[in-house]
DNA sequence: CTCCTTATTGAAAATCATTATCAATAATAT
DNA sequence: ATATTATTGATAATGATTTTCAATAAGGAG
């Protein structure tokens, strides 16, 4: 662990939400300048390599990390998108229906299709509150 | 209508499946050299637009467009896709619970999150039969 | 503590998919 | 047939992410 990547893990705990590298550039940046983008992205990388954090893709283009809390067994979510704003939700409420009917799918299509089924995205997408008025 | 537009269609009807712009671009090179890429992206742009194709994007930084099916009641479907080779395979079998779930699951998260949502999407992951080995 | 080997960094350039620009060409209306 | 508008394609621009590579920082052996 270095100082730069100390500090980007940081952000992204610390900030919370949906962080893109950008958004963690800059704010790593305000304590330490010296930072470049490029470890930033490869920081990030590397943390979601070792599960620290989860990568998603919400459709704006840009890529944005979440903290893993591995340890919280009420942590698994999904995710609510503004098409407009780009901000991003978390739900828990309807998970565990979800969760169940995954499993049942996720059983199904590896068997039908004989895929090694490793992942799965369920989302939402519309406008927040603030972006339909 | 004119000419590129409809080769641009016609391509993706007919070779089906899920297409980059890149490869609708080569397809309709063999018959009509002279098309220029961007008249591909904007053609599949605007059939996107029109409701003819959907446009989906799973993960591997590239546009996929496929044709929408509006009259057969039966092309309701999700996705498979492959991390390594790229291939998706449509599924329609779980498609009744799930598209249930998510109703419900729109309705509970319009109310508490008010959002008005306007889109959805539930896709799986993993290593198809050829890609395992 | 000092030298040595390896890992990490950052600046600048490269990539890749997609978009914007703009003059040339093709469609369509008159 | 001509004027008006829409569509095209070559080229350049964009924006997010990666690669390259020399400079720097860490960690270990003596």
């Amino acid at each position: 662990m270095t100082v730069a990547r100390e500090l980007i893990l940081d952000v992204v705990s610390t900030k919370g939400g949906h962080l893109s590298a950008e958004e963690v550039f800059d704010a790593v940046r305000k304590q330490y300048p010296r930072v470049g983008l490029v470890t930033v992205y490869r920081t990030l990388d590397l943390l979601s390599e070792m599960n620290v954090l989860a990568r998603h893709e919400f459709g704006d283009g840009r890529a944005r990390y979440e903290l893993i809390r591995g340890c919280e067994s009420d942590d698994h979510h999904h995710h609510l998108v503004c098409t407009s704003c780009n901000c991003v939700w978390d739900y828990r409420d309807f998970i565990d229906d979800e969760v169940r009917l995954l499993k049942k799918t996720e059983a199904g299509l590896s068997k039908k299709f004989r895929f090694k089924i490793t992942d799965h995205v369920i989302e939402f997408y519309g406008l927040c509150e603030k972006c339909q008025k």
